[in-house]
DNA sequence: CCGGATCCGGGTTGATACTG
DNA sequence: CAGTATCAACCCGGATCCGG
């Protein structure tokens, strides 16, 4: 992208990760971890994948990631956030806070993986009861399945299964936002199609900030 | 833009704020309150008239911003931001706390006007003495003159000179900048070509949030 | 299969000129 | 003052290809 040229800290961010599909990379990249080229690719549905080259080309040019040349058994490379790009965290929940209202009227079209819920989630959730003894729940929605854990006051939110859990939540997604997040009853969630096994008491724990809305 | 098309806040946000020169309007707009057409030309030197246009349009379709006609003696259209449209303040906010460090590599052909301080000033700098009598600063440096002043605890700034200040700085806008927030002594900002006068006690009062750097 | 590079058609941007 | 019109240059998306 051509640089704005202008005196303004918000324009000299916008010369770094304004382009297209920059802060996108940013997002999967926070939320996987060290993520291979076709990490990246499967997570952004869309992308050209001479784009994802040049913009990986050019974040690593900027300080934002780093290429790791992954040891043998993988024996490929991996493509991880610098601290400098890991400060951008704050900037992409301040974004998405502001998008989640749009997520309402989204059309049926779009695309969708399951590990997108993650930032959200762990961004929105605290433990109400920190000193009892941890609870997860395990949430299988779209083509992966996530773990929601306490920890510490937080909940922290992991791609994949765990051998135990409290209860399970399986649905479509937005249903699955719309129950923890608070925006629905549980009984509202299971009319409309979603399932509920275990105990319901984890979610009178694990609850939204505030009345937020991402 | 094309649209993402996928379910998740952060590309929602970005397929409606994610364009070229969109989120620099409506940092003008938020500068400035309602603007002229060739004000928020003005402000954003590069821009295409034809863009600038286009950005509106999509800008009001979207809720961002709504067009008031100015009744006579200006008789002109004027845009606004709406609710929705102030609510991008934060985003913007931690975007260009983010860019700041960017601004020291900054070559020397980069653009510049006055009322591109506003913001970042009035979100670093705070009153540490709120129960002794307001004080205000005026700042020259470009084109405009800003006026700092207490109240509440908090610093406001604002476009334009007013009749009484405690004093008066005056110099380049990275000299302003570091002085203000805390990078640079006065002696090292004189020396390099700052001008200083007044009461010099208002710098130990109106002082960085933090050792945040925008 | 992984990590791209290359090519091409179409859409977007930027500069300038022009108009009500 | 507030845009529209025009057009060249650039960027994006999709497809294909290629070396490890």
């Amino acid at each position: 992208m051509r640089s704005y040229g202008q005196y303004c800290a918000l324009a000299k961010a916008l010369d770094v990760v304004g382009d297209r599909w920059t802060l996108l990379i940013i997002r999967e990249l926070l939320i996987r971890g060290g993520c291979r080229y076709t990490d990246l690719r499967d997570g952004l549905p869309g992308i050209a994948t001479n784009l994802l080259a040049d913009r990986l080309r050019e974040l690593e040019h900027h300080g934002i990631i780093y290429l790791e040349d992954a040891p043998p058994p993988v024996a490929t490379t991996l493509f991880h956030l610098t601290e400098r790009g890991k400060e951008l965290e704050t900037v992409i929940q301040k974004l998405g806070t502001w998008g989640a209202p749009l997520l309402a009227t989204s059309s049926r079209g779009d695309a969708f993986r399951t590990h997108w819920l993650v930032l959200p989630l762990q961004h929105n959730l605290i433990d109400r009861s920190p000193n009892e003894r941890p609870v997860s729940v395990e949430v299988r929605t779209g083509d992966e399945i996530l773990t929601l854990f306490t920890e510490g006051g937080r909940v922290r939110v992991d791609l994949g299964a765990r051998p135990h859990h409290n209860a399970v939540i399986h649905g479509a997604p937005h249903l699955v936002m719309a129950l923890l997040l608070g925006k629905m009853e549980l009984a509202s969630a299971k009319a409309a199609g979603l399932k509920f096994n275990g105990d319901q008491k984890v979610l009178r724990r694990i609850k939204p900030v505030s009345t937020s809305v991402s």
